[in-house]
DNA sequence: GGCCAGGCCTTGC
DNA sequence: GCAAGGCATGGC
Protein backbone atom coordinates (compact mmCIF):
# COMPACT_ATOMS: atom_id res chain seq x y z
CA UNK A 1 0.00 0.00 0.00
CA UNK A 2 0.93 3.50 -0.75
CA UNK A 3 0.78 7.10 0.94
CA UNK A 4 0.91 11.02 0.01
CA UNK A 5 0.19 13.58 2.47
CA UNK A 6 -3.69 15.25 1.58
CA UNK A 7 -3.67 18.30 4.15
CA UNK A 8 -6.81 20.13 4.19
CA UNK A 9 -8.26 17.30 1.75
CA UNK A 10 -11.73 15.52 2.01
CA UNK A 11 -11.83 12.89 -0.32
CA UNK A 12 -15.47 11.69 1.14
CA UNK A 13 -17.13 14.68 0.12
CA UNK A 14 -14.53 15.48 -2.93
CA UNK A 15 -15.81 12.23 -4.37
CA UNK A 16 -19.61 12.74 -3.42
CA UNK A 17 -20.38 16.21 -4.60
CA UNK A 18 -20.73 15.13 -7.87
CA UNK A 19 -18.22 16.22 -9.99
CA UNK A 20 -17.51 13.08 -11.21
CA UNK A 21 -19.78 9.48 -11.62
CA UNK A 22 -17.50 5.82 -11.36
CA UNK A 23 -16.25 6.50 -8.02
CA UNK A 24 -17.62 3.81 -6.21
CA UNK A 25 -17.22 3.22 -2.27
CA UNK A 26 -16.86 -0.15 -0.51
CA UNK A 27 -16.58 0.83 3.41
CA UNK A 28 -13.83 3.15 3.70
CA UNK A 29 -12.22 2.43 0.46
CA UNK A 30 -13.14 3.90 -2.89
CA UNK A 31 -12.55 2.22 -6.22
CA UNK A 32 -11.92 4.03 -9.42
CA UNK A 33 -9.85 4.34 -12.75
CA UNK A 34 -7.33 6.34 -13.41
CA UNK A 35 -4.92 6.68 -16.39
CA UNK A 36 -6.47 2.68 -17.35
CA UNK A 37 -5.48 1.61 -14.43
CA UNK A 38 -8.13 0.06 -11.52
CA UNK A 39 -7.56 1.84 -8.27
CA UNK A 40 -8.32 2.18 -4.88
CA UNK A 41 -8.06 5.09 -2.61
CA UNK A 42 -8.91 6.08 1.35
CA UNK A 43 -8.53 8.61 3.42
CA UNK A 44 -6.63 8.54 6.76
CA UNK A 45 -6.45 11.66 8.73
CA UNK A 46 -4.24 14.18 6.75
CA UNK A 47 -2.92 11.32 4.71
CA UNK A 48 -4.09 8.97 1.10
CA UNK A 49 -3.21 5.72 1.18
CA UNK A 50 -3.67 3.62 -2.11
CA UNK A 51 -3.49 0.23 -3.79
CA UNK A 52 -3.22 0.15 -7.69
CA UNK A 53 -3.09 -2.17 -10.52
CA UNK A 54 -0.20 -0.20 -11.98
CA UNK A 55 2.71 0.71 -10.60
CA UNK A 56 3.41 3.63 -12.30
CA UNK A 57 0.53 4.86 -11.02
CA UNK A 58 2.69 7.76 -8.88
CA UNK A 59 1.79 9.66 -6.02
CA UNK A 60 2.52 12.66 -7.86
CA UNK A 61 -0.10 11.48 -10.87
CA UNK A 62 -2.45 11.46 -7.75
CA UNK A 63 -1.72 14.69 -6.09
CA UNK A 64 -2.35 16.38 -9.53
CA UNK A 65 -5.46 14.20 -10.14
CA UNK A 66 -7.22 15.04 -6.91
CA UNK A 67 -5.51 18.76 -6.77
CA UNK A 68 -4.21 18.34 -3.47
CA UNK A 69 -1.70 20.75 -4.72
CA UNK A 70 -3.98 23.51 -4.79
CA UNK A 71 -3.78 26.33 -1.98
CA UNK A 72 -7.39 25.57 -1.28
CA UNK A 73 -7.01 28.32 2.06
CA UNK A 74 -6.31 30.75 -0.50
CA UNK A 75 -9.07 29.62 -3.33
CA UNK A 76 -11.65 29.67 -0.50
CA UNK A 77 -10.53 32.39 0.83
CA UNK A 78 -11.10 34.28 -2.39
CA UNK A 79 -14.74 33.35 -2.76
CA UNK A 80 -16.03 33.04 0.92
CA UNK A 81 -17.80 36.46 0.49
CA UNK A 82 -21.63 36.16 1.55
CA UNK A 83 -22.85 33.91 4.29
CA UNK A 84 -24.38 31.66 1.57
CA UNK A 85 -21.08 30.58 0.00
CA UNK A 86 -19.85 30.83 3.67
CA UNK A 87 -22.28 28.42 4.88
CA UNK A 88 -21.65 25.78 1.81
CA UNK A 89 -17.30 26.48 2.76
CA UNK A 90 -17.80 25.96 6.75
CA UNK A 91 -20.13 22.54 5.65
CA UNK A 92 -17.61 21.46 3.14
CA UNK A 93 -14.12 23.03 3.77
CA UNK A 94 -11.82 20.10 1.84
CA UNK A 95 -13.93 19.70 -1.14
CA UNK A 96 -11.21 19.87 -3.67
CA UNK A 97 -11.95 20.65 -8.01
CA UNK A 98 -10.53 16.99 -9.23
CA UNK A 99 -8.46 17.38 -12.50
CA UNK A 100 -10.76 14.39 -14.61
CA UNK A 101 -9.24 13.00 -17.91
CA UNK A 102 -10.84 15.41 -21.10
CA UNK A 103 -12.18 12.45 -22.84
CA UNK A 104 -14.12 10.81 -20.06
CA UNK A 105 -15.00 14.34 -18.55
CA UNK A 106 -16.45 15.18 -22.04
CA UNK A 107 -18.57 12.21 -22.65
CA UNK A 108 -19.66 11.59 -19.47
CA UNK A 109 -21.57 15.58 -19.11
CA UNK A 110 -23.00 15.24 -22.56
CA UNK A 111 -24.89 12.28 -20.83
CA UNK A 112 -25.83 14.73 -18.28
CA UNK A 113 -28.69 16.47 -20.06
CA UNK A 114 -32.08 16.11 -18.95
CA UNK A 115 -30.87 13.41 -16.68
CA UNK A 116 -30.09 12.61 -13.05
CA UNK A 117 -26.81 11.49 -11.17
CA UNK A 118 -28.11 8.02 -11.11
CA UNK A 119 -29.06 7.25 -14.32
CA UNK A 120 -25.94 9.21 -16.08
CA UNK A 121 -23.94 7.02 -13.27
CA UNK A 122 -25.76 3.75 -14.77
CA UNK A 123 -25.20 4.52 -18.60
CA UNK A 124 -21.34 5.72 -17.82
CA UNK A 125 -21.26 1.92 -16.15
CA UNK A 126 -22.98 0.16 -19.12
CA UNK A 127 -20.74 2.18 -21.42
CA UNK A 128 -17.87 0.71 -19.62
CA UNK A 129 -18.65 -2.34 -19.80
CA UNK A 130 -19.99 -2.86 -22.84
CA UNK A 131 -16.97 -0.87 -24.61
CA UNK A 132 -14.38 -0.89 -22.20
CA UNK A 133 -11.47 -3.30 -21.18
CA UNK A 134 -11.57 -5.53 -17.99
CA UNK A 135 -8.88 -4.75 -15.61
CA UNK A 136 -8.18 -6.44 -12.51
CA UNK A 137 -6.72 -6.03 -8.88
CA UNK A 138 -7.10 -9.01 -6.28
CA UNK A 139 -10.80 -9.61 -6.33
CA UNK A 140 -11.89 -6.66 -7.73
CA UNK A 141 -12.73 -6.31 -11.08
CA UNK A 142 -13.93 -3.10 -13.11
CA UNK A 143 -13.62 -1.59 -16.84
CA UNK A 144 -12.12 1.25 -18.48
CA UNK A 145 -13.91 4.12 -20.28
CA UNK A 146 -13.75 3.77 -24.11
CA UNK A 147 -11.96 5.94 -25.82
CA UNK A 148 -13.10 7.78 -28.67
CA UNK A 149 -11.88 5.55 -31.42
CA UNK A 150 -13.87 2.58 -29.90
CA UNK A 151 -17.91 4.92 -29.61
CA UNK A 152 -17.05 6.32 -32.69
CA UNK A 153 -17.73 2.95 -34.74
CA UNK A 154 -20.36 1.74 -32.30
CA UNK A 155 -24.10 2.03 -34.08
CA UNK A 156 -26.25 4.66 -32.23
CA UNK A 157 -29.26 2.20 -32.06
CA UNK A 158 -26.85 0.05 -29.79
CA UNK A 159 -26.13 3.20 -27.86
CA UNK A 160 -29.96 3.61 -27.66
CA UNK A 161 -30.48 0.41 -26.08
CA UNK A 162 -27.97 0.98 -23.24
CA UNK A 163 -30.54 4.10 -22.34
CA UNK A 164 -28.73 6.62 -23.79
CA UNK A 165 -31.76 7.76 -25.32
CA UNK A 166 -31.43 11.14 -27.94
CA UNK A 167 -28.18 11.36 -26.44
CA UNK A 168 -26.78 8.38 -28.30
CA UNK A 169 -26.45 10.72 -31.73
CA UNK A 170 -24.50 13.07 -29.81
CA UNK A 171 -22.19 10.78 -28.23
CA UNK A 172 -21.24 9.05 -31.57
CA UNK A 173 -20.81 11.99 -33.13
CA UNK A 174 -18.92 13.61 -31.02
CA UNK A 175 -16.77 10.56 -30.87
CA UNK A 176 -15.88 10.84 -34.45
CA UNK A 177 -14.96 14.60 -34.22
CA UNK A 178 -12.64 13.30 -31.66
CA UNK A 179 -11.39 10.17 -33.28
CA UNK A 180 -10.97 11.90 -36.34
CA UNK A 181 -8.72 14.78 -35.30
CA UNK A 182 -11.09 17.13 -36.07
CA UNK A 183 -11.04 17.90 -32.34
CA UNK A 184 -7.68 17.82 -30.51
CA UNK A 185 -8.74 17.92 -26.73
CA UNK A 186 -4.88 17.77 -25.87
CA UNK A 187 -4.90 21.08 -27.56
CA UNK A 188 -7.49 22.71 -25.11
CA UNK A 189 -4.81 22.40 -22.16
CA UNK A 190 -3.57 25.77 -21.88
CA UNK A 191 -5.86 27.87 -24.12
CA UNK A 192 -8.27 30.34 -22.10
CA UNK A 193 -11.64 29.75 -20.86
CA UNK A 194 -13.30 31.78 -24.26
CA UNK A 195 -11.32 29.67 -26.74
CA UNK A 196 -12.29 26.36 -24.76
CA UNK A 197 -15.86 27.00 -24.60
CA UNK A 198 -15.69 28.41 -27.57
CA UNK A 199 -14.24 25.21 -29.28
CA UNK A 200 -16.51 22.61 -26.64
CA UNK A 201 -20.17 24.41 -27.64
CA UNK A 202 -19.48 23.92 -31.46
CA UNK A 203 -20.39 19.86 -30.71
CA UNK A 204 -23.68 18.62 -30.97
CA UNK A 205 -25.43 18.44 -27.80
CA UNK A 206 -22.56 20.52 -25.69
CA UNK A 207 -24.02 23.70 -24.88
CA UNK A 208 -23.39 26.16 -22.16
CA UNK A 209 -23.47 24.51 -18.91
CA UNK A 210 -22.34 21.11 -20.13
CA UNK A 211 -19.17 23.42 -22.10
CA UNK A 212 -18.54 24.66 -18.37
CA UNK A 213 -18.53 21.59 -17.10
CA UNK A 214 -15.79 20.63 -19.07
CA UNK A 215 -13.99 23.38 -18.79
CA UNK A 216 -13.90 23.06 -15.32
CA UNK A 217 -13.28 19.70 -14.51
CA UNK A 218 -11.18 19.04 -17.32
CA UNK A 219 -9.53 21.70 -18.17
CA UNK A 220 -9.10 23.60 -14.78
CA UNK A 221 -10.91 27.10 -15.95
CA UNK A 222 -11.62 27.95 -12.39
CA UNK A 223 -13.89 30.95 -13.95
CA UNK A 224 -16.36 28.70 -15.48
CA UNK A 225 -19.84 28.78 -13.42
CA UNK A 226 -21.52 25.75 -14.53
CA UNK A 227 -25.46 26.66 -14.20
CA UNK A 228 -27.82 23.95 -13.81
CA UNK A 229 -30.99 23.74 -12.11
CA UNK A 230 -29.49 23.67 -8.67
CA UNK A 231 -27.19 26.23 -9.40
CA UNK A 232 -29.85 28.54 -9.97
CA UNK A 233 -32.06 27.99 -6.89
CA UNK A 234 -28.79 29.01 -5.63
CA UNK A 235 -28.50 32.25 -7.62
CA UNK A 236 -32.36 32.76 -6.53
CA UNK A 237 -30.47 33.23 -3.44
CA UNK A 238 -29.21 36.38 -4.63
CA UNK A 239 -31.12 37.76 -7.58
CA UNK A 240 -34.65 38.90 -8.16
CA UNK A 241 -35.87 36.57 -10.87
CA UNK A 242 -36.10 39.17 -13.35
CA UNK A 243 -32.10 38.58 -13.41
CA UNK A 244 -31.93 34.81 -13.31
CA UNK A 245 -31.50 34.56 -17.22
CA UNK A 246 -27.84 33.40 -17.93
CA UNK A 247 -26.26 36.10 -19.01
CA UNK A 248 -26.94 38.09 -16.13
CA UNK A 249 -26.10 34.59 -14.08
CA UNK A 250 -22.77 34.38 -15.33
CA UNK A 251 -21.97 38.17 -14.90
CA UNK A 252 -22.87 37.95 -11.31
CA UNK A 253 -20.88 34.94 -10.99
CA UNK A 254 -17.76 36.80 -12.05
CA UNK A 255 -18.51 39.61 -10.35
CA UNK A 256 -19.11 38.15 -6.74
CA UNK A 257 -16.85 35.02 -6.50
CA UNK A 258 -14.26 35.92 -9.26
CA UNK A 259 -11.73 33.99 -10.78
CA UNK A 260 -12.55 30.70 -8.83
CA UNK A 261 -16.19 30.92 -9.32
CA UNK A 262 -15.98 27.12 -10.33
CA UNK A 263 -15.12 26.38 -6.79
CA UNK A 264 -17.93 28.56 -5.41
CA UNK A 265 -20.46 26.74 -7.86
CA UNK A 266 -19.40 23.42 -6.71
CA UNK A 267 -19.57 24.19 -3.05
CA UNK A 268 -22.88 25.85 -3.54
CA UNK A 269 -24.44 23.36 -5.70
CA UNK A 270 -22.88 20.54 -3.01
CA UNK A 271 -24.52 22.59 -0.41
CA UNK A 272 -27.97 22.98 -1.81
CA UNK A 273 -28.14 19.44 -3.11
CA UNK A 274 -27.80 18.29 0.38
CA UNK A 275 -29.65 20.39 2.26
CA UNK A 276 -32.64 19.88 0.18
CA UNK A 277 -32.27 16.23 0.57
CA UNK A 278 -32.44 16.80 4.44
CA UNK A 279 -35.51 18.62 4.16
CA UNK A 280 -37.01 15.60 2.23
CA UNK A 281 -38.82 17.04 -0.07
CA UNK A 282 -37.64 18.64 -3.86
CA UNK A 283 -37.75 21.96 -4.01
CA UNK A 284 -40.05 22.86 -6.59
CA UNK A 285 -40.00 26.57 -6.32
CA UNK A 286 -36.92 28.62 -7.48
CA UNK A 287 -38.86 31.49 -4.99
CA UNK A 288 -36.59 33.60 -3.36
CA UNK A 289 -38.79 33.29 0.03
CA UNK A 290 -38.73 29.35 -0.60
CA UNK A 291 -35.20 29.16 -0.79
CA UNK A 292 -35.01 31.62 1.96
CA UNK A 293 -36.12 29.27 4.50
CA UNK A 294 -33.48 27.16 3.60
CA UNK A 295 -30.28 29.18 4.44
CA UNK A 296 -28.82 31.18 7.19
CA UNK A 297 -30.37 34.68 7.77
CA UNK A 298 -29.84 37.21 6.88
CA UNK A 299 -27.92 37.16 3.94
CA UNK A 300 -25.51 39.80 3.16
CA UNK A 301 -23.50 40.66 -0.20
CA UNK A 302 -20.20 41.61 -0.48
CA UNK A 303 -19.13 44.61 -2.43
CA UNK A 304 -17.83 43.67 -5.65
CA UNK A 305 -14.72 42.68 -6.57
CA UNK A 306 -11.81 44.39 -8.79
CA UNK A 307 -12.09 43.22 -12.16
CA UNK A 308 -10.18 39.65 -12.57
CA UNK A 309 -7.25 39.76 -15.48
C1' DG B 1 -49.40 8.98 -11.54
C1' DG B 2 -46.93 13.22 -11.26
C1' DC B 3 -42.68 15.39 -10.70
C1' DC B 4 -37.88 15.64 -11.11
C1' DA B 5 -33.32 15.45 -13.25
C1' DG B 6 -25.43 18.63 -13.33
C1' DG B 7 -29.83 20.59 -20.78
C1' DC B 8 -29.83 21.13 -25.76
C1' DC B 9 -32.01 22.76 -29.64
C1' DT B 10 -35.43 25.10 -32.47
C1' DT B 11 -38.85 28.44 -32.99
C1' DG B 12 -41.05 32.79 -32.38
C1' DC B 13 -41.02 37.38 -30.65
C1' DG C 1 -31.41 38.43 -26.36
C1' DC C 2 -35.05 35.89 -24.26
C1' DA C 3 -38.90 32.57 -23.36
C1' DA C 4 -41.36 28.54 -24.44
C1' DG C 5 -41.77 23.96 -25.78
C1' DG C 6 -40.13 19.31 -27.45
C1' DC C 7 -37.13 15.78 -26.47
C1' DA C 8 -38.17 10.71 -24.54
C1' DT C 9 -37.01 8.23 -19.54
C1' DG C 10 -36.11 5.98 -15.19
C1' DG C 11 -36.55 6.79 -10.14
C1' DC C 12 -39.09 8.15 -6.31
Amino acid sequence: MRHCAAPNFRLATTLASGQTFRWQQVGEWYYGVLDGALIRVRQVDDELQWDTSDAHLTAERLTHYFALDHDLEHILATIDRDDHIHAAIVAYRGLRLMRQEPWECLASYLLTSFNNIQRITRMIENLSQHFGQSITCGSWQTYTFPPPEVLAEVPVGRLSLLGLGFRAAHLVEVARHVASGAVRLETLHGRTYAEIKQTLTQLPGIGDKVADCIALFAFQCYAAFPIDVWTRRALALYLPRRDLTLKRMHAFASTQFGAYAGYAQQYLYHWLRTRAAWTRRSPVEVEHRTLSRWVLQPMQVAPPLEPVA
